[in-house]
DNA sequence: CTGAAAGCGCTTACAG
DNA sequence: CTGAAAGCGCTTACAG
């Protein structure tokens, strides 16, 4: 058992507050000098360190919070999470992870539990749109970040990207290569980044003058698994599309590799797209194309709030978008694997 | 602010004891049915959940676990994590997940965070040999598992793989293949997979009578960075190596990426080897020969253990030594992904 | 200037 | 059978 104040106030002949005062530094304590070293002298003897649960009771505040996402062996996720992780410790909390696989009642349990706990905050990677989770965290009152995905516009503070310009980047760097019929894999209606980035893609297409055809638009929800099925079936139409614009990039690999397994060629028979350019997307062969966003900066810019958002008990809600930026690798353009830009992530690698 | 005892005991009149032993379930209270429908409604309707912090004070408990790793974008230890976290859940237990980037300071400063905040027990997976912080763990009778990586051979209770018998069956690999010139990516001997691996690889070349060249084993880390550099050393020796045995997956694709710049293809010029079969390893192309251990078991196993070392009080170190098993991809033998193996892969991947 | 006391929100051995 | 009290280990407003 670690020490205690008491103890220490035993052995110091002093009261406990006393050694309390001196331990956390209190400014407008007056003591005798040598008493004051006397304490600090015993303070660095037993290594005292109080009691986190015990002040975490007195003070209401934890120095824990909370992050929960799909699934951290996504790269996406596990990325997101050190970003969390390296804005948190500096301002002294811990972190706790909690995967959901996507469920609304694992998430929801997962938060009744986090709230019982009294994290001070809680980031949530894993909701959907209009999530009763979202909104019992709101009524709750509990500090919260979304990151990546939103619930109901404008209502929480939010990190994300600009899922309809990445969207609309990504469509126009297919049509621009001269695809006329372009599949989409849109992840789910329900999430907030299926909705926007399925949306920017209608929209470039339309501005672009091409038609849209109902059947190569289709849910996939965001596994890679659910990405090969989904691209089975718009590769399996009599008049299949040259091009797939895919939610993520996870769901892009798992088109690709159904292309391989129906003979296709990438990118001479399909060209692919995908979304968040995670590590995995640069090593792939061809490398994939892919809308680039700051995943750790999101983890980063998500802490940064939350704790903000503690600290002063400012409930405002505050919104920071980054711009997503348009990835070229061979999965659209043939060699350009081998071009700069290849050159570029290898270097990258060799210092990483 | 949640509601407390005290509040609820206002509600329906009765003290708070009372209400505390009927959220409990407290088998040993006799109370008039009628008290008890009417305090269980009031629990329903006011969804109270008993403040974890005070309740961790009182009870010496808190119901968290911490897991501590190199860095979880490394897909081994987030695959790890999660087996950790599946593990815990069902007993109740929530997880924090810390990051040491493979700094001995970061790593004792996250334990003494850990401790301060009472977590019951701590998962270990970043530990070098010999190493001063586990040392600690043990004096202060924190419960801890060590993963993967031991410390003091049979000090601590530990979950890993055999890794003698794994370095050997991956070396034997590749002198039946023929390779007599072998190369030993060696991680870090300060660690016990690096020196276990390199004394099983060492062990095997010599039970097949092979000459030991020195020059042919070199300290790599475990980045990915550092494969490629010490791959670069032994493939710029004049009487190069025709095959590569990398102590993790990592560091075999670093070593993979500089043989393709050094203008070595694998596996005819090289082959190459690593261990851990991370989900990346099967995806690359070629797919890469390795050494695969349950990593989410490993994890599991490790929550089981330690739970059971905080429930029981049993100070007892247990070990749980999982066997490696080679699995042959194209970096080794060319055609190898084309055949069964990689079939098998791709349906794993399509029931995810 | 320092000590003593109250209180954070629980649980449970102990009285009545 | 239920209520009242003690106590987990801190912090800090308040007396002296």
């Amino acid at each position: 058992m670690p020490i205690t104040l008491k103890q220490l106030a035993q052995k110091a002949e002093v009261h406990p507050s006393t050694i309390s005062r001196v331990a956390n530094n209190d400014p407008s304590l007056r003591i005798a000098p040598d008493t004051r070293e006397r304490i600090e002298a015993l303070l660095r003897e037993t290594e005292y360190r109080p009691n986190g649960v015990a002040r975490g009771l007195k003070l209401r505040q934890t120095f824990v919070l909370a992050v929960v996402i799909p699934d951290v062996t996504n790269p996406f996720f596990a990325a997101l999470f050190r970003g969390v992780e390296d804005g948190a410790l500096s301002r002294g909390y811990n972190v706790l992870l909690c995967n959901t696989d996507g469920s609304p009642d694992r998430q929801r349990s997962h938060l009744q539990s986090l709230h019982a706990r009294r994290v001070d905050g809680i980031i949530l990677a894993s909701s959907v749109l209009k999530d009763p989770s979202v909104r019992w965290l709101r009524h709750q009152r509990i500090p919260h970040v979304l990151v990546n995905r939103f619930s109901d516009e404008g209502q929480d503070t939010f990190v994300g990207a600009d899922d309809l310009l990445g969207a609309r980047v990504a469509t126009r760097h297919l049509v621009e290569l001269g695809h006329r019929r372009i599949g989409h894999l849109a992840g789910k209606l329900t999430v907030s980044t299926g909705l926007m980035r399925r949306r920017g893609c209608l929209e470039e297409l339309e501005a672009r003058g091409l038609p849209i055809d109902p059947a190569l638009v289709v849910e996939s929800g965001y596994t890679e698994a659910g990405g090969a099925k989904a691209a089975e079936r718009i590769l399996s139409l009599p008049d299949r599309p040259t091009a797939i614009f895919a939610v993520t990039d996870m769901t892009a690999i798992g088109a690709c590799t159904m292309a391989r397994r129906l003979g296709l060629r990438v990118p001479e028979d399909l060209a692919i797209v995908g979304y968040n350019d995670i590590p995995l997307a640069s090593r792939l062969v061809p490398g994939l194309t892919t809308v680039r966003v700051p995943i750790h900066e999101f983890g980063a810019a998500a802490a940064r709030l939350l704790i903000d958002q503690i600290v002063v008990g400012d409930a405002s809600r505050r919104r920071v978008i980054f711009n997503p930026e348009l990835v070229v690798r061979g999965s659209t353009v043939a060699g350009a694997d081998d071009g700069p830009l290849r050159a570029q992530h290898a270097a990258a690698f060799a210092t990483e």
